[in-house]
DNA sequence: AGTGATACTGAGATTCGTTCTCAACCAGTG
DNA sequence: CACTGGTTGAGAACGAATCTCAGTATCACT
């Protein structure tokens, strides 16, 4: 990957990266900046979002739009991988699966776009929410995320 | 609270159904409200908005998370499809494309999750903006023409 | 007609995530 | 030392989306 040179490595950004590199799960931009406040108190958020996003255009860091609408979370991985996501406690986890790469290109030659990637995550339950799924409590560590109503009914006119 | 089942067919809400189902775009809510402004001036942007997430809700709809952060887009078009955004000029085009049940099954068995489905963008360059690719009016994603996973650009004083 | 129950609306306030502004703060260079 | 340019942090500002709540429309039953 890129290295660190053409980067000015302040202490602030370091602490960002390592807290980054640290992460098991995908955090956001506000987790990143209260995990980094634990060991860089005086950080401002303005800078852990600058930096996050100096990470990803520079390639150190993936940025996730799991497409919930919620908060982006950002990625010390860099290979190329999707996510499943908990519809129930929202924690995305990596799939390292195998991309059909004819597909791609079958795209491509259809819609005539010139394709340069793509993003892709699947939705459904977790084994831990798929137990608990009676349960209203959350699951371990649950952050009350995404209540998906998906409810059926009728407009109805009446005039 | 409210019961699905009692829904009524509002003139408000006729009229947002009818602006999304006469869009061939993919307009965001606010593009909703705009042009549901055009024949009912004195509706209000909460009711669009509410009125968006209940023909979701409902299945006369879906929202479309295109990732990249931006406000969340409308379709009429309910069938299950796929759209390739275009890093340009920022138009989702729909694909109509099959894509592996085997790719689901195998993903739910490693993963361990119960998938519901999924989110599949493809981001690239539509037509027009390649022709105009020559224009260095702006072109802020990867140049890359060829499939390249997030191709990510060296890093430039971001203004 | 009237009455009450219930759903719906719209204006504004509020929340949330993110970016912007700008004075102060280093880190180099001469 | 002063100069210069990137960096920081506090708070303001922003855009998207939701919430609040009083007022309105529509229903069921008389
Ligand atoms: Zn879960
Ligand atoms: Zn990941
Ligand atoms: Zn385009
Ligand atoms: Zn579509």
């Amino acid at each position: 990957m890129t290295d660190l040179a053409d980067l000015r490595l302040t202490p602030q950004r370091m602490a960002v990266l390592e807290v980054l590199r640290a992460a098991d799960d995908h955090p956001t931009a506000a987790e990143v900046y209260e995990r980094v406040r634990r060991t860089s108190p005086r950080i401002g958020s303005a800078t852990v979002y600058r930096t996050l996003s100096l990470l990803v255009s520079t390639g150190r860091a993936l940025e996730l739009n799991l497409g919930d609408g919620a908060a982006a979370r950002y990625d010390a991985n860099t290979c190329r991988h999707d996510h499943a996501v908990c519809d129930g406690c929202g924690r995305a986890v990596d799939l390292d699966h195998p991309v059909p790469d004819g597909m791609m290109a079958e795209i491509a030659r259809r819609s005539g776009f010139a394709i340069t990637g793509y993003d892709l995550q699947f939705r459904g339950m977790c084994p831990d929410c798929q137990a608990n799924s009676s349960d209203p409590a959350r699951a371990a560590g649950g952050t009350g995320p995404t209540v998906n109503t998906h409810a059926k009914g009728a407009l109805h006119a009446e005039a």
